[in-house]
RNA sequence: GCCAGGGUAGCUCAAUGGUGGAGCACCACAUUCAUAACGUGGCGGUUGUGGGUUCGAGCCCCACCCCUGGUACCA
């Protein structure tokens, strides 16, 4: 049995998780909920980047300590993700004990190898925010713009630097051999056009004072905490026991696939692997980088107010009504958008009227006959069904493709119950009539099967509706919505 | 500005240089086992704009317009 260790982006917990975090995670189940199904042995890890300043400030702004601040939002996440039927087998918080000792390790890892050096460290800080900002992150006055009419200072700060230079040809050759494979195509070129323009040095800790004391300090000097990249990435490793567990982490690491968006591909693509050159330990084997997903053709902002909380949508319309939004409708190729009019739409159209009415159509059929399924399958049976098309696009990750490939399925089997017309053969007393439903059933199966990796809580239902040998009539899947 | 991706039917997307397709929505017909569901047919496009190469361009070349991302020591 192969192992599969797939991790999510570690989002900042400084405010509730919206709608993209949520693609995200679905994004990532359906690959782990697939190799599932192969018979691999998976591990789905995600966490949470806790040591950034902007949580510091959040919770300075609610009056919390940080502590409780993060805790709270932490939760958040997680219980999105068990709402949504999204199963982390690890979330590693970036604020514990063991995230604290796997990040120490990285770091003397990478200092023994001689990459981590002192450097004297000046920049635009604003008082205000508490923070260092560079010339195109202010506004046309060079004051910061949540502080305008406040000039900045020029502060200089000794701080550790990495040297992200000296990997600039290694991870060249590496990315470009796909020894690191960067999905999609366009993304790895981006990434090898950044890499051609040159490295420099980055900095990877900053002062207690200006960390307020949070984030994991410095092996061996008092006075600084790590600059979150540094420890943030590793979160990757400190879920799985990295320093502290080394079974564990021997098992799991590196990782099969990494899924980020695309605004964090340089940390990942270009920092993490550097990283863990440096510490000489084991590369990810693949970045899936995806795109962003927008709300009524606008970028969800909360300025705009159009920040769409997925609670929400779960609460109305199921979570794997949702789950089957993202995947089938939302590319992770370009950037996908979401209305909840095309959402109900979609919901109408292919599970109420598809999926669902299928499903009661045969079992109503089934019912109304006193069928019995002789042989039912189980889930080995995928191996013998022939889902070339479907494989590849999951190994593609083109989950529409995938997708499109079971409602091909669906409507075949509603156009062969049309011909077929095994209501009449009832009633004439028609010795096809049972083999007709048996290949009704049969089908059904199959599609139960081909959907776990996208609607695993349906899979399950249906699988156990049409299990056999009796199948009896049961509450519509998906009612219909006006 | 520069680099990259994109612009095809009302919507979401397909199309090795060879008669521009599918699904949804809409309309009609047929049907009744099913969630007013399913099936059949129809409507629907100067492929962002203007040039060029070619027997032939959505695809290749040039110019321009629009959208998205990146342009780093910033989460």
């Amino acid at each position: 049995m192969a192992k599969f260790y797939i991790t999510s982006a570690i989002p900042y917990v400084n405010a509730q998780p919206h709608i993209g975090h949520a693609l995200e995670f679905v994004q990532a189940d359906a690959i782990a909920r697939y190799h599932q199904v192969l018979g691999d042995d998976v591990l789905y890890l995600c966490g949470s980047d806790e040591n950034a300043m902007k949580n510091v400030q959040a919770a300075e702004k609610e009056g919390v300590p940080i502590q409780d601040f993060v805790n709270k939002n932490t939760k958040l996440f997680i219980a999105l993700a068990e709402r949504l039927n999204v199963h982390f087998g690890v979330f590693q918080q970036g604020s514990d004990a063991q995230h604290y000792a796997a990040s120490q390790k990285l770091w003397t890892l990478c200092k023994a190898n001689g990459d981590i050096y002192k450097k004297e460290y000046s920049g635009l800080y604003c008082v205000g925010c508490e923070t260092f900002y560079t010339r195109d992150e202010l506004n046309e006055n060079g004051e910061c713009f949540e502080h305008p009419g406040r000039k900045l200072e020029e502060v200089t700060e000794e701080n550790y630097f990495f040297k992200l230079s000296a990997y600039q040809e290694k991870l060249t050759e590496l990315i470009e051999s796909d020894t690191i494979a960067i999905v999609p195509t366009y993304r790895k070129n981006e990434i090898l056009a950044f890499l051609k323009r040159g490295l420099n040095d980055i900095s990877i800790s900053r002062s207690n004072e200006r960390a307020k004391n949070w984030g994991v300090p410095v092996p061996d000097d008092s006075q600084q905490r790590m600059y979150v990249w540094f420890d943030a990435l590793n979160i990757y490793q400190s879920g799985i026991g990295f320093g502290v567990n080394e079974d564990l982490y021997k098992k799991w690491w590196p990782a099969d696939v990494q899924v980020i968006g695309k605004g964090i591909i340089r940390f990942h693509a270009v920092y993490w692997p550097a990283f863990l050159l440096s510490a000489k330990l084991a590369l990810p084997k693949k970045l899936f980088v995806h795109e962003y997903i927008t709300v009524n053709g606008q970028k969800m902002s909360k300025t705009l107010g159009n920040v769409i909380d997925p609670n929400m949508l779960i609460e109305k319309y199921g979570a794997d009504s949702l789950r089957y939004f993202f995947l089938r409708y939302i590319s992770p190729f370009a950037d996908g958008d979401f209305s909840e009019n095309t959402f109900v739409e979609k919901y109408n159209a292919d599970l109420a009227n598809g999926l669902g009415n299928l499903t009661a159509r045969v079992a109503k059929l089934c019912e109304t006959e006193s069928f019995e399924q002789l042989g039912s399958k189980d889930r080995s049976s995928i191996h013998l069904m022939d889902v070339a098309q479907y494989d590849q696009a999951m190994r593609d990750y083109k989950f529409f493709d995938a997708l499109n490939f079971v409602w091909t399925k669906i409507a075949s089997l509603d156009k062969f119950i049309g011909e077929e017309r095994p209501w009449e053969m009832a009633k004439k007393g028609d010795a096809r009539l049972k083999s007709v439903l048996s290949h009704a059933v049969d089908q059904i199966q199959e599609i139960a099967v081909l959907l776990e990796p996208f609607m695993p809580d349906t899979a399950k239902r249906i699988e156990k509706q049409f299990a056999g040998p009796k199948v009896n009539s049961e509450k519509p899947l998906f009612p219909r919505i006006q």
